[in-house]
DNA sequence: GTTAGCACTCTTTGGGTTTAAGTGCTAACG
DNA sequence: CGTTAGCACTTAAACCCAAAGAGTGCTAAC
C-alpha cells in the first residue's frame, strides 16, 4: 500500500465521516460545500479517484458518489477516528444497571448486552465463556428421585450450571452431601475436567478407602463426569430490531441472511472467539469476519473477564457504516465496567 | 349471523382452501375451473358476493379475487376443517426428540418448540409456567461465599431455579444442609409461596426450638423468601425466520411489528395465557388476539402439563393463512407427547 | 497544481399506456 | 326461478419512455 498524502487522508476522513452521518454516497460537490476544504469539486474528484484506485473508496455505480470500502473503514478506525469519551448519561446508566444485576454470571452478561442495545442503534452481543474452561468454586449434588441426581456447579465467576444425570445406584442425600464435601475439598483452581482428572487420580492412589461408600462415590463420579455441561459456549444477543432501522438493511434478502446468522449462533461465536488472544479491543469490519452473511456488518468487541482470565467478548454488531468514534469507547467502557463487576 | 346455505358453505370452504394453498386472492373463474363445482363463474360471483356481505370474505380491492376474513377462517376451523392425522414421520421425530431430551423442564420445552419450528413453516412457541405457581419438590442451599447463598429449587415438573441471595449471618454448609433437610421434610404439594407461609407458621407454633440455630434458620428463611425467582413466566420462540418465507410478511413494516412483539415477550405471553382455563386446544385468528402487531397472525396452541395441572401452552404462530388442517392435529399431538414426557 | 466547462453515464422519478384479472349488472335462457 | 352469457367497468401491476438530477472523467485554460 502506497503512502497517502496528508490531503488524501483529510479527504478520506471527510468522506467517511460524511458517509457515516448521512448513509448516502458522498459526491465531490457536497464535500466541497460542507467541509472546510478550500478546494473545488473538480480537485476533490481527482483526489477521490486516487483514493478509489488505492481501494479506500468505491462507487455503487458510475455517476454516484463514493462510499468507503472495508479497507477505507479499516484505515479510518486505525488512524483517523477521534474517540469521543463516553457520555455521562451513558456512564451512569451502565453503572446503575450493573449494580442492580444479580450475582449470576448470566444475569450480568444479559444486563450488559441489554445496555448496549439501549445505548446504541445496534445489536448488543456477548459470548458466554465455555463452562468447561471455567474454574470451579463449588459442586453440590441434589437427589431428585431415586437415581436421578442434579449437580449444581458454580464457577468462581458466578456462572451456575445445573447438570442432571442418573447414578447407577440409589444414594441418599446424606451420602451425596458427603461426596459434595469431599469434592469441594479438593477443588482449587481447576476446571471441571481438571477436577475429573484429579478425582480419578486421588481414587487410584487412595486404596485404603476402598470401602463400600467409596465404591459408590466412584460410580457416581463416573456417571457425573460422563455428562458434559450442556451450555458449552454460547452467545447472547439483544436489540436485533435496532438493525431494521438502518437503511442498508431494508433489503429483505440481506436482512434474512443476517438474522439467519443470528439464529444459529455458531457463526457469531466463531467470529467473536475467532481471533481470541488478540488485542483487548477488536474491530471487525465487513468481510473481515469471513462470514458471508455478515459482509455488511461490523463488530466492535472487547474482552471481559476477571483478573488475568479472559471470560469472553462483549460488544455490538452494526452496519459497517457504524459510528466508530462513539462505539469503540463505549464498548471499551462497558467491558471494563463488567470486568470490575465480576471481580467482586 | 344468518344461516349459510349448503352451497354457500361449500363455496366458502373451497375459497379458503384454495387461498391457504396459493396465498393469492381467489376469483370466480379459477374457482369454477379448479373445483368440482358444476357452476359458472357468474353464479359463483353471486355466491361470493353474498359471503362477502355476511363478512366471511373480502377483497383487497375491487377487481381482485376474494380472501377470507378472520371470521371466514374462524368459521372454517370451527366447522369445515378436515383434520389430517399427524404423519408417521412427524410422530417419529417428535417421539425421538423427546426421548433424547434431558430431564430439565426447560430442555423439554425447548425441544418442543424446536420440533414445531422444524415440522412447520411457522414459529414454535411455548409459555413457560410461572415458577411461583409450581409445586416444589426440593430446595437445597449452597454456600458460595461468606453470606452469599445459592438456593436451588426444583419443581415436581423438573423446572430448576437458581436463586442467589445473601443471608444476614455467615452460615456453614452443614447448617445449610440441616436447614435444607428441614424444609424438604415439610414441602408437600406446595408452591414456593405456600412453603413460605407454612415455614413461617411452623416457626411461630414451634416455640420450643427457639435456640440459636433456629434463630439463624428463621433469618435465612426470611432473606431467602424475600427474593422472588427471576424467571416468573416467559415464552420461548423458535423458527422466527420461517416467517420470512411467507409472502404476506414481505412487507417490512409488518414484519418489524411482529418481530417487535416477539422481542418483548410480554405481549405474546398475554395472548397465550389470556384465555387461560379455556379449552385444551385453542386457535386464535388474526385480530382475535387483540394485539395490533399480531393482526395478520394466527396462533394454534394447546395446553401441556402433568396430571391435572396445566403448566403452559405450546403451539405455533403463523400467518392467518395457516394450514390449519395439518397444524391443529400436530400441535395437539405434540402437547400430548410433551405432557406424557413430563409425567415420568 | 487547480479549476471551469462539458459531454457522458447512470439512477430515479413520473406519467402514460397496456395488460390481465376480476367484478357487478343486465338480459336471456331452460 | 335459478343459472348463465355477455359486457362495461375497475384496479393493480407491468412496461416504456422521457426528463431530471447527481455525479463522473476528461480536457483545456488559469
Amino acid at each position: 500500500m502506497t503512502m497517502l498524502s496528508a490531503r488524501q487522508i483529510k479527504v478520506l476522513q471527510a468522506v467517511i465521516e460524511e458517509y457515516i452521518h448521512s448513509g448516502e454516497p458522498v459526491g465531490s460537490r457536497t464535500l466541497s460545500r460542507s467541509s472546510a476544504f478550500q478546494l473545488s469539486p473538480a480537485t476533490l474528484r481527482n483526489v477521490m479517484a486516487d483514493l478509489e484506485d488505492e481501494g479506500f473508496l468505491c462507487q455503487p455505480h458510475t455517476s454516484a458518489g463514493r462510499i468507503p470500502t472495508d479497507l477505507g473503514f479499516r484505515f479510518y478506525v486505525n488512524n483517523l477516528a477521534g474517540f469521543t469519551s463516553v457520555s455521562a448519561a451513558a456512564q451512569l446508566q451502565i453503572r446503575a444497571r450493573l449494580e442492580v444485576a444479580g450475582g449470576r454470571l448470566e444475569e450480568v452478561l444479559h444486563d450488559g448486552v441489554l445496555t448496549l442495545a439501549q445505548l446504541t442503534p445496534y445489536v448488543g452481543v456477548v459470548s458466554l465463556p465455555d463452562f468447561r474452561q471455567m474454574i470451579i468454586r463449588h459442586i453440590r449434588f441434589v437427589k431428585l428421585h431415586e437415581c436421578r441426581i442434579l449437580a449444581v456447579v458454580v464457577s468462581v465467576s458466578g456462572a451456575v450450571q445445573n447438570i442432571l444425570f442418573d447414578s447407577e445406584t440409589s444414594l441418599s442425600q446424606d451420602q451425596l452431601n458427603r461426596f459434595s464435601n469431599y469434592l469441594n475439598a479438593l477443588l482449587g483452581n481447576l476446571t471441571l475436567s481438571g477436577v475429573k482428572r484429579k478425582v480419578l487420580k486421588e481414587m487410584a492412589n487412595d486404596k485404603r478407602g476402598y470401602d463400600e461408600l467409596f465404591a459408590q462415590v466412584l460410580a457416581l463420579s463416573k456417571s457425573f463426569f460422563a455428562k458434559d455441561p450442556d451450555q458449552q459456549s454460547d452467545v447472547m444477543l439483544d436489540g436485533k430490531l435496532n438493525l431494521l432501522e438502518h437503511p442498508e438493511f431494508s433489503d429483505v434478502e440481506r436482512m434474512k441472511g443476517i438474522f439467519k446468522a443470528f439464529e444459529e449462533k455458531g457463526s457469531i461465536l466463531k467470529i467473536l472467539d475467532g481471533a481470541l488472544g488478540g488485542e483487548q479491543l477488536r474491530v471487525i469490519i465487513g468481510a473481515e469476519s469471513c462470514c458471508e452473511e455478515m459482509r455488511h456488518c461490523s463488530l466492535v468487541t472487547a474482552e471481559y473477564g476477571r483478573e488475568d482470565r479472559i471470560l469472553g467478548q462483549i460488544g455490538v454488531i452494526g452496519p459497517t457504516r457504524m459510528d466508530y468514534s462513539r462505539i469503540i469507547p463505549l464498548v471499551n467502557y462497558i467491558a471494563d465496567a463488567m470486568s470490575r463487576r465480576l471481580q467482586n
